[in-house]
DNA sequence: CGGATCGAC
DNA sequence: CTATGTCGATCCG
């Protein structure tokens, strides 16, 4: 979708109409100059309660900005080159596994909502429109754009701008069919390819392009449809003449002005049949291809980028919108060359906060955020400057990930003030009613119930409860959501709360194999904990059950359930691979139990179990409704106590719940369990894991030693540094691989934690150290030489192709806080970024090493486990 | 964990 | 009159 965010001013301070992201101005042609629209714009926002607070929230964000000037400030002239070489082996790594080998396309609809209203009703073609309401638009075709109509402006507004705006009503339905069919050409080319909302997809056409060099020529000839509706013929002329001269501009439905285009340059482009167009095999050819089917089938327009990774291919899209494309072939060169006068507000993840702090840096292009990166290191999160760093250097996702399971569901309605609490209440449920309606549809229970209130003077709070059991229906989460509702209006009282949109949001979903289990196990604890008194009935005003759906079985001793839980949840706390391998494998031995335990749920009739624990050991109260703040509470009390019944803990048992804390007994003997069971059930089959020595403490590190690991033959070393070796020869061995200059005969260590500083290459017995710069053979063995002869490499090489010249802040500071307060923008499409490459990245520093994905790799889970 | 923020569509 | 809705991620306390 087009955004209004890509522009920025170049007037510093006006926070309203930078948001409102003015565009450049076509001159000549009906519209508005720049000027004109922003002078509309102020006056049809000033004053207004919205305006308002876009001023304070200008002002906290120029605040964040202070805060990280003054950081700024304080940085030495040593912090900063340390921090330079630091980045710099990062550099070289990151350089080392550069991936141009996979070919990304995106592929960006044309003004995708108005292009469809505008080819269904001809009647607006000749007209500005865009898609919304008075109070929002989503789109608006480009002859609106010329005067300032852009997405996310309020439709009122945009008359304002435009007065003779047709503004056409959302129509998903419509949307999602054409997105459809545009999806079905897509599926051709890759069948893995990856949707990005209903007029966006990224596509990897490796394996195509491969495929298709044995394709025979017909297979790449396509036809125009001359059957199409209003008066497309010509436009398929047009684009035929198009796509033989290979340069779009402009699409006769997008514009009303569109000229047309000299149709009988057919034959410049083996265009050997009658009616049809036949493509070739490059990369470029298959995306035209894809956008001339997508416009014979649709009648609209698409762009394109294609580009070695995800990121690049995105802001290729861009390039020549609409109804273009272009491509950045898969060299390094091409891709710095792409980067080096790019805006960084351009780039995926860099929104309008980002692009302001940085400017605040005088950061403006990528280059200039590759010059940077040493004081970036410095001012930003690790995520953050690693994510910069990456931008800079034009790496990014090499492969499409499939969207992991959903993560939270919601719903929010905007509305005219209500200021009664009753009003607010029903508004509530019908939220409520709502969201749990589509949480039944995909069959999913949260444990944790997110309100969200906007006052009339449009802040934003969230207000958040989690609880013991998942819910899901209409009455579960209405109980959650109206306390904090409640609460809420409470604070506010004895004033109304004055609000114009509230939300109901659920998360803390149980992931698959949770849900088979967790759901009996848990509520199983919670009333077997009722029955011995862990759970006492409170008396309370109102439908405060929490726990009267779903109500789980009385197990036998509350010991025993309290194990349970706590081991289950363990096991969660080893690795999301191993807990998941584990269970899979008791899966069957386990069915027996639950069915019993199933049973016995059915029996226990709807209690009343309220919020009050009283704790089984000290017999004392708790306040805390909070299972993890109880357990902890328990296992303090527990600590020292002789716990015998623990043999008769079945690994069967599946129950879970969050918390972190739990008896040191089940810890050792879950560790045992653990290993033996590797040992005994593990071996010969592709699962294996190890278990390090067990020491004595009981802490939760013993756990982080077991791991996981695909490779059979490796299974099982005999200590922490045989499984780290593994790992680095691994990595070496992928490097050697990936390496296009073969003979780098360096081995990388990881980062131990602690020592940021020691050497980043290390020399293997009988080994010739290769600088991966230059790549010449370095005669030293001494490490520190051949790091500093690296460092040296890197300035003349990496520095100067990129940014020219090297600037080096040389002022003298202090500075005691290695805090960094500041986060950089970090979206999805980046941050997927790195995986790609973090997979078969080696020599990552064990605080360096990025694990957010869960479905991280295991070699890196490795890595991670390993230097915990 | 909860709350605020950012960013994308 | 009239400034969205939904989701994921990060960071901080």
């Amino acid at each position: 979708m087009d955004n209004l965010k890509k522009v920025s001013d170049s007037s510093c301070n006006d926070g309203l109409l930078l948001r409102m992201g003015l565009n450049d101005n076509k001159a000549g042609m009906q519209g508005l100059d720049k000027e004109k629209i922003n002078k509309i714009i102020m006056e049809a926002t000033k004053g207004s309660k919205f305006y308002e607070n876009e001023l304070k929230k200008d002002q906290q964000v120029n605040q964040r900005i202070e805060k990280m000037m003054q950081l700024k400030e304080k940085i030495t002239a040593q912090q900063l080159l340390k921090a330079q070489v630091q980045v710099d082996k990062l550099v070289i790594e990151l350089e080392q596994n550069r991936n141009l080998s996979s070919t990304i396309v995106h592929i960006d609809m044309d003004a995708f909502y108005a292009a469809v209203e505008m080819r269904d009703n001809p009647e607006l073609k000749e007209k500005p429109i865009a898609v919304g309401s008075m109070s929002m638009l989503s789109t608006s075709n480009y002859h609106a754009r010329r005067f300032g109509v852009r997405a996310a402006m309020p439709g009122f507004i945009a008359k304002r701008l435009c007065p003779h705006l047709t503004i056409v009503p959302l129509n998903f339905e419509k949307y999602g069919k054409v997105s459809k069919e545009v999806r079905e050409i897509l599926a051709e080319y890759d069948p893995n390819f990856m949707p990005m909302g209903l007029d966006e997809a990224y596509l990897n056409i490796t394996e195509h392009l491969e495929e298709r060099l044995n394709w025979p020529e017909d297979r790449r000839r396509f036809f125009f449809n001359t059957e199409s509706t209003t008066g497309t013929d010509k436009d398929c002329v047009n684009m035929s003449a198009k796509f033989n001269e290979g340069e779009v501009s402009s699409s006769p439905v997008l514009f009303e002005d569109s000229t047309s285009l000299m149709d009988d340059e057919h034959e410049q482009r083996g265009l050997s049949v009658e009616n049809s167009v036949l493509f070739g095999t490059s990369a470029e050819e298959v995306v035209k291809e894809i956008r001339f089917r997508i416009e014979q089938k649709t009648q609209l327009t698409a762009s394109a980028g294609i580009a070695p990774n995800t990121m690049l291919a995105k802001m290729c899209s861009d390039r020549n919108k609409p109804n273009g494309q272009y491509r950045i072939s898969p060299e390094r060169r091409a891709v710095l060359d792409f980067l080096k006068h790019l805006p960084i507000r351009k780039v995926p993840g860099i929104g309008k906060v980002t692009e302001k702090m940085l400017k605040a840096l005088g950061i403006v292009t990528c280059s200039e955020l590759y010059q940077q990166r040493a004081l970036l290191s410095l001012l930003f999160s690790e995520v953050s400057w690693r994510n910069f760093l990456g931008i800079s250097l034009g790496l990014g996702s090499t492969h499409l990930e499939k969207d992991g399971e959903r993560k939270s569901m919601s719903t929010e309605r905007t509305f005219s003030e209500i200021n009664t609490a009753e009003d607010q209440y029903s508004l509530c449920r019908e939220l409520c009613r709502d969201l749990a309606q589509e949480l039944q549809k995909e069959g999913l229970k949260g444990k944790t119930v997110t309100l969200k209130l906007k006052n009339v003077n449009f802040e934003v709070k969230t207000r958040a409860s989690t609880v013991l059991s998942s819910v899901s229906t209409e009455e579960e989460i209405f109980t959650v959501a109206k306390d904090l509702l409640g609460t809420e209006i409470d604070s506010v009282a004895p004033h109304p709360l004055r609000i114009r949109l509230m939300g109901v949001r659920v998360s803390g979903f149980l992931t698959e194999e949770e849900k088979k289990y967790q759901q009996k196990s848990i509520t199983s604890f919670l009333k077997s904990g009722k029955e011995i008194g862990y759970l006492r009935l409170q008396p309370e005003k109102s439908n405060q059950e929490y726990f009267t759906k779903n109500s789980g079985a009385p197990h036998r001793g509350s010991f025993f359930d309290q194990k349970r839980a706590a081991r289950q949840l363990n096991s969660e706390n080893i690795s999301p691979d191993e807990s998941r391998g584990k269970q899979l494998f008791h899966d069957e031995r386990s069915s027996a139990n639950i069915v019993e335990e199933t049973k016995k749920v059915a029996d226990l009739p709807n209690s009343n179990v309220c919020k009050i624990f009283t704790c089984p050991v000290c017999f004392e109260k708790q306040s805390s409704n909070n299972l993890e703040e109880l357990n902890k509470h328990i296992d303090e009390c527990l600590n020292g106590t002789c716990v015998k019944d623990t043999v008769e803990i079945s690994k069967n048992d599946s129950s879970r719940e969050n918390t972190s804390n739990f008896l040191p007994q089940f810890k050792t003997e879950w560790v045992d369990k653990c290993q033996k069971n590797e040992t005994d059930q593990l071996s010969g089959t592709d699962q294996s894991a190890s278990v390090s020595d067990s020491s004595t403490d009981n802490s939760t590190e013993k756990f982080a030693q077991i791991i996981p690991d695909k490779s059979p033959r490796e299974r099982q070393p005999s200590n922490l540094s045989d499984i780290a070796r593994n790992v680095c020869m691994k990595q070496c061995l992928f490097h050697k691989q990936m390496s296009q200059d073969n003979e780098d005969h360096f081995d990388k260590t990881e980062d131990k934690e602690g020592s940021s500083s020691s050497c980043f290459f290390e020399a293997k017995e009988d080994s010739v150290l290769v600088c991966p710069v230059c790549n010449s053979e370095q005669k030293t063995t001494n490490l520190m030489s051949f790091n500093r002869h690296v460092d040296i490499c890197l300035n003349k090489g990496l520095i100067q192709e990129l940014t020219e010249k090297q600037d080096f802040p040389t002022k003298t500071y202090n500075m005691e806080s290695s805090n960094r307060v500041f986060s950089g923008g970090l979206s999805k499409g980046q941050q997927c970024t790195n995986p790609s490459q973090g997979t078969k990245r080696s020599g990552l520093t064990a605080s360096q090493s990025i694990s957010k994905k869960p479905k991280a790799s295991n070699s890196k889970h490795t890595i991670k486990m390993f230097f915990k």
